[in-house]
DNA sequence: GCCGTTTTCGGCCCGACTGTTTTCAGTCG
């Protein structure tokens, strides 16, 4: 059983909970969440490392930390994180977790009520005990009774981006056609195109005067409202979705643009990097004493703090800032960059839409070649194809080819690994295709040893072109299953073969940290849609902000090549 | 606990809103 960069991390987000709990100093607690977050976005296993003493080169790392790191890794277990345990009883984070519980009221209730648990939470306040401890009026009481009534968690759970902007989309509308409004974005993760967003935060751009709070009380999908301000309201949209809206002026939107974008470490990293400088930045703008450097433009706050400015899938704290210090930022890739899709399906499996529609939705995409990849013959596949069907979509695939100009039909499939790593088709059957496409559809549950080996094995196949939606992740639904992504990259790099960034909205799959470890690592990608009908084209936007994300470029995919080179790097698949 | 073109010690990002206070602490993002 390996250890994870994400077990480190929680566990170090454990240690700084229980700290905060137990009143310790407030730095001493960041120093852990911020050495979490640098572990989180590693774009390798710190269990890789062949030497301890490299951890301490990781921001937030120092000497105490790469010690822990080590003591994990090497033991298992973490001497601090048991300590930690048996003094502070476990429901106390839970209710840490609760709305207006931080760690000093939490504290106040266990010392005083000695509660311990939600349930002992519910039941004091049912008994009215509560009312007593400082810290806990009537407001935060019936925060409190109304959050523990309610069954946790459904409306905490992160949308996927595609879902969030169902909602996002007609509330940008909404604010942006109110009079005086001047300019609206929704901002925070959703800019930065996160796979999934915990909320929704809105800024917009309005003169003083102009008051959008009072029009947000007539939206129709208003849930309630939790908070208003002069220029700051909080609340809840009808299906569940908490969002977060701020009104500044045009002297300011730049710097607001900036600080409500994110990612918080980012903001902190830019506002250190100001204060050093003896400069003060916020949401109103950059300041040297009361003199405003900068503050309309975004461009112009990077630009006063000697940076270039930074693609919002960047700015998460993974060395962009140093990388737009040192002009050293990637050319991130554009969907103009995308020149075909290689994963496609038709009605000849489980698709919606015939081969000539797919063929003419690719057209009309501005793509200049498909491949269709439908699926291979299989338990649990929908009407996957055997060898003799393939081979006859392969004639009819080369007789739309030569009907069309200007664009072309590549012939592939989706052919699932089973379970022992042996492909669902032979090797003679494949030879025909210029495009193969595997990928495991059953048995996500083997340990990561077994999963592994059945992975790489499948990759030694002599026709594999690339390995789709690697991760097998449905989010919201469904984990990663187990694997040794490290040895899987390894074997893609020297076979070679692709990994795909699948744009299906519930897989995105790779994920940025994975696609970032790639790139850094020279595996080429496959951004696809997944396509199973002629509107699922649409599906490439996903795929290239979460490449974004992963600070891919075009020289890093497969399909940004034109069609000739594309088929000379298909043959070097070929084993 | 981390870190250094202020520093190996003494700092550590910044501000809004709420509720409970009587001038501000706690929470949140």
């Amino acid at each position: 059983m390996s250890i994870h960069n994400t077990d480190i991390a929680a566990a170090f987000d454990e240690i700084a909970d229980l700290l905060s709990i137990q009143g310790a100093n407030a730095f001493r607690i960041r120093a852990y969440r911020r050495a979490a977050q640098t572990l989180r976005g590693l774009p390798h296993e710190i269990a890789a490392a062949a030497d301890p003493r490299s951890y301490e080169a990781l921001p937030g790392i120092g000497e105490d930390l790469a010690g822990k790191i080590a003591e994990l890794l090497s033991t298992g277990r973490l001497a601090a994180l048991q300590k930690l345990r048996r003094e502070v009883p476990p429901g106390l984070r839970d209710l840490l977790g609760l709305p207006g519980l931080g760690p000093v009221r939490v504290r106040a209730l266990m010392t005083e009520l000695r509660i311990k648990t939600p349930e002992d939470l519910r039941r004091a306040l049912a008994a009215g005990r509560v009312a007593g401890v400082r810290g806990f009026g009537p407001a935060v009481r019936a925060r409190l009774e109304q959050a523990l009534s309610h069954a946790p968690s459904a409306a905490a759970k992160r949308l996927p981006l595609a879902q969030a902007a169902e909602y996002a989309e007609p509330l940008r509308r909404f604010l942006a056609e109110l009079p005086g409004v001047e300019r609206v974005e929704i901002v925070g993760s959703y800019r930065r195109g996160r796979d999934t967003v915990g909320d929704l935060d809105v800024l917009v751009c309005a003169p003083a005067g102009v008051d959008p709070m009072s029009a947000l009380r007539g939206y129709s999908d208003l849930g309630a409202l939790t908070a208003s301000g002069a220029t700051k309201a909080s609340g809840v949209l009808r299906n569940g979705l908490q969002f977060d809206l701020r009104v500044v002026g045009r002297e300011s939107f730049g710097s607001a643009l900036q600080y409500f974008t994110g990612s918080k470490e980012h903001g902190i990293r830019l506002r250190q990097r100001a204060r050093a400088r003896g400069l003060k930045l916020s949401e109103y703008g950059l300041f040297r004493g009361g003199r405003r450097l900068a503050g309309p433009s975004e461009q112009g706050v990077y630009a006063a703090l000697g940076l270039e400015w930074i693609a919002p899938e960047l700015r998460e704290d993974r060395g962009e800032v140093q990388a737009a210090e040192h002009h050293t930022l990637p050319q991130l890739l554009t969907r103009a960059d995308i020149k075909g899709d290689l994963h496609v399906h038709t009605s000849a499996t489980d698709g919606r839409d015939s081969l000539e529609d797919m063929v003419a939705a690719a057209r009309a995409a501005r793509l200049s070649y498909v491949a269709i990849t439908d699926h291979s013959k299989y338990l649990g596949i929908v009407r996957g194809q055997d060898a003799a069907r393939l081979a006859r979509q392969c004639d009819a695939i080369e007789a739309l080819n030569a009907r069309v100009r200007g664009f072309t039909v590549l012939k592939g499939a989706e052919v699932d690994i089973l379970e022992d790593g042996r492909l669902a088709l032979t090797d003679a059957a494949l030879a025909r295709l210029d495009v193969i496409v595997i990928a495991v559809h059953s048995h996500f549950d083997l340990p990561e040893a077994k999963q592994t080996a059945r992975v790489l094995r499948a990759l030694e196949r002599p026709h594999v072109t690339i390995l789709a939606h690697p991760s097998g992740r449905l989010l919201g639904e469904r984990e990663p299953y187990a694997l040794d992504f490290e040895r899987v990259l390894a074997a893609a790099h020297d076979r070679p073969c692709y990994l795909e960034v699948n744009g299906q909205p519930l897989r995105l799959d790779l994920d940025d940290v994975h696609i970032k470890a790639a790139v850094e690592r020279g595996v080429m990608l496959s951004l696809d849609s997944d396509a199973h009908s002629v509107d699922q084209y649409a599906n490439l936007d996903g795929a290239v902000r979460q490449a974004r994300r992963g600070w891919a470029g075009k020289s890093d995919v497969l399909n940004a090549r034109p069609i000739a080179e594309l088929r000379k790097l298909l043959r070097a698949t070929r084993l």
